[in-house]
DNA sequence: CCTGATGCTGAGCAAGCGCTTAGGGGTGCC
DNA sequence: GGCACCCCTAAGCGCTTGCTCAGCATCAGG
């Protein structure tokens, strides 16, 4: 078992029995590598230590693999966002906070954000169609504390939308090019990437 | 011929003959809405109105056509910023056009970007490396313009290589959330991020 | 010892993949 | 007209894909 697999692999424990979760380990480490159409359900079940048709045991079809890891996924970060939006302090505070702890989600968990984030495509309509709810529910989020900080006076965002759409898409991306290989941790990356966001929404003082 | 195809072709006339033209310009549009495992050259060959062996006169493989899709984009991207960069004006002056210029290219050209920025790891191996040395030179010409300013007094960053990581990984995003049925044109996604980036990077007043 | 349920495998099917090859048909030059 | 040249197609090859299915091992309850 590699480094980022017992990294990520701890926090699939609500996916029972067993044999099921190690699938859904392998398959969020084969789409994230090489991408969900690039990926073979022999390399899942291979990586799992399972023959092909153990697979179709625990899953209809590898689509609904990708949809379980989807789900699961963007429910965490939907979770990580509204914690912090609805939680206390300033919309200052509560910004970084935000930014904070969805960056490091998207570095530490950057195999299962990847999938999350980049393979929406992949899925078929209904599950696309439920994923992108969700998603509604993230960008709300962050417009809530954005909004909250125009009208206390604390921010200076001329688009509120707009921004909202940049703080999000520039949190996003760190799943992309994120390498735990690289001279950065998880933690560094979320306190640059707070500081960065809350001087993109400060108020202007010269 | 739809509004994205002629849009985005119109800027492959460097390709010829005409008939490896249209092959390119249909690959970049299947990579770009479906990803480039889950295209087949029947497909691309379907979109430029020939038969699937027709793409074979003129490409040695698939990979090679994503190869050239590839290395043009890049390199046109590439000479945005440097374009910029090496340009007159101050430091501030020069990263705005730089972001401004790049964001319009992301979001107008958002089909070409997808494929340039997303599908990277579906190239072979020598031709990813020869692809990552462009990417490198983009790096470098944030980072030029970003090390200007603070040098000038401009800036404040206190984390340049993180913050020409987060203005790049800002503006490449775009072409993952761009929607051309979407309110905004490419010229005020532009405008909105070469304001957000000043604010990055701007020194704190207060 | 039998029975039924559970979890898995070996073998393989139909379909689709990237790519090849033999040959046809138009165009320009002599 | 004759010929070479360039594009392109029809057909299909060898292989891999997602997925299926009959059957085997294990174990609990009787």
């Amino acid at each position: 078992m590699s480094t980022a697999e017992r990294a990520e692999g701890a926090a699939w424990d609500e996916v029972t029995p067993d044999a099921a979760r190690r699938l859904l380990v392998a398959a969020v480490e084969a789409f994230a590598e090489r991408g969900y159409h690039a990926t073979t359900t022999r390399d899942i079940a291979g990586r799992a230590g399972m023959s092909p048709a153990a697979l179709y045991i625990h899953y209809k079809t590898k689509e609904e693999l990708l949809h379980r890891i989807s789900a699961i996924g963007h429910g965490k970060a939907l979770r990580i966002l509204e914690s912090a939006a609805d939680g206390p302090g300033t919309a200052s505070e509560r910004l970084a906070e935000a930014v904070r702890t969805f960056v490091v989600w998207h570095a530490g968990r950057h195999m299962t954000a990847r999938v999350v984030q980049y393979e929406l495509d992949a899925l078929g309509a209904e599950h696309r169609a439920e994923i992108i709810q969700l998603r509604r529910k993230c960008d709300a989020a962050v417009r809530r504390i954005l909004g909250d900080g125009v009208q206390s006076g604390e921010f200076d965002v001329p688009d509120v939308s707009g921004t909202t759409l940049a703080v999000l898409s520039l949190c996003i991306d760190v799943a992309r090019w994120f390498n735990v290989a690289g001279r950065r941790t998880p933690d560094e990356v979320g306190e640059l990437y707070a500081d960065l966001v809350l001087r993109m929404v400060a108020r202007n003082q010269q």
